[in-house]
DNA sequence: TCCTTATTGAGATTGAGTCTCAAAGAAGTT
DNA sequence: AACTTCTTTGAGACTCAATCTCAATAAGGA
């Protein structure tokens, strides 16, 4: 059992919450792919595997899964949410191509430290942050 | 007349468009405040001041103000979009308390500039981008 | 095995936003 | 002004992602 799973299996103990066949389904299908994905394709993935498991199910795990930061979401303002798990990732932020729909992911130490130097500034203490660019990969330009 | 008015008015002559009385009650209400407010927050605005428009419309007002460049909308990720005018107002980025809801506005040239950066690296051609910090302001902490 | 209580699934519901289409009205023409 | 053309409007239906309901199921401890 991976060092992941058993951690989820932790987590879930200590919540007074149960380790369900249907959870096992959603984490094993998180967990296998690196894209960005919506709830849908993530369900439809499990079915395709003859695993049972309704939307609505998938829909509350990825919650449980957000809530303990095993799971990135990502709202690209325009339809369904996307997914990616946080197994061994380190942070990153999104450049999104607006005609394909292709997601790179970019990280530059400068713009983090520039985000905290803004945050105080204000007198924020930070939580979270959105940065996405939005433009048209080689292949669309 | 205002000149964004006068642009306005152009602009939807040129596109074959009207300048109804519906239009420029969304238009008067939009520039009237520097606000980030949702549509509906508009149309009741409007409707508080006695003329007759409906959400439809409110909503079709602000996708010719959008493409035209007057407006700028602000997806939160949670909630109803915002909007708020672009009339006089340089380009910034916000700050969001999670807590109370208070926006603020940043604009650092050094993090635009790496954004360039970060597309050309890519061989993106970028066309916008969202840059948003969420925490808890001064008194939500 | 039994018991308690969380979980599941089918389908209903929500809510922001869009669409439909007949009636209204803007704007150009005579 | 009257006429004509074509866009716009509004009421309500509709979409669609996401959430909720609740009876049936099943996890996990004793
Ligand atoms: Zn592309
Ligand atoms: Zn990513
Ligand atoms: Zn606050
Ligand atoms: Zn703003």
């Amino acid at each position: 059992m991976s060092k992941g799973l058993k951690r989820l299996k932790k987590i879930l103990h200590n919540e007074g919450l149960r380790f369900t066949s249907q959870r096992e389904a959603v984490w094993n299908e998180i967990i296998s792919s690196d894209d960005h994905r919506e709830a849908d394709e993530i369900y439809m993935a499990i079915r395709q595997k003859g695993i049972s498991v309704s939307r609505a199910t998938v829909y509350r795990t990825i919650d449980v899964l957000l809530k303990n930061n095993f799971v990135r979401k990502l709202d690209l303002g325009v339809g369904p949410s996307k997914f990616e798990h946080r197994i061994d990732s380190h942070h990153h932020d999104h450049i999104i191509c607006i005609q394909c729909g292709r997601i790179d992911e970019f990280l530059v130490d400068q713009i983090e430290d520039l985000q905290d130097k803004v945050a105080k500034e204000y007198g924020f203490k930070l939580v979270r942050h959105i940065h996405q660019l939005f433009g048209l990969c080689e292949n669309c330009q």
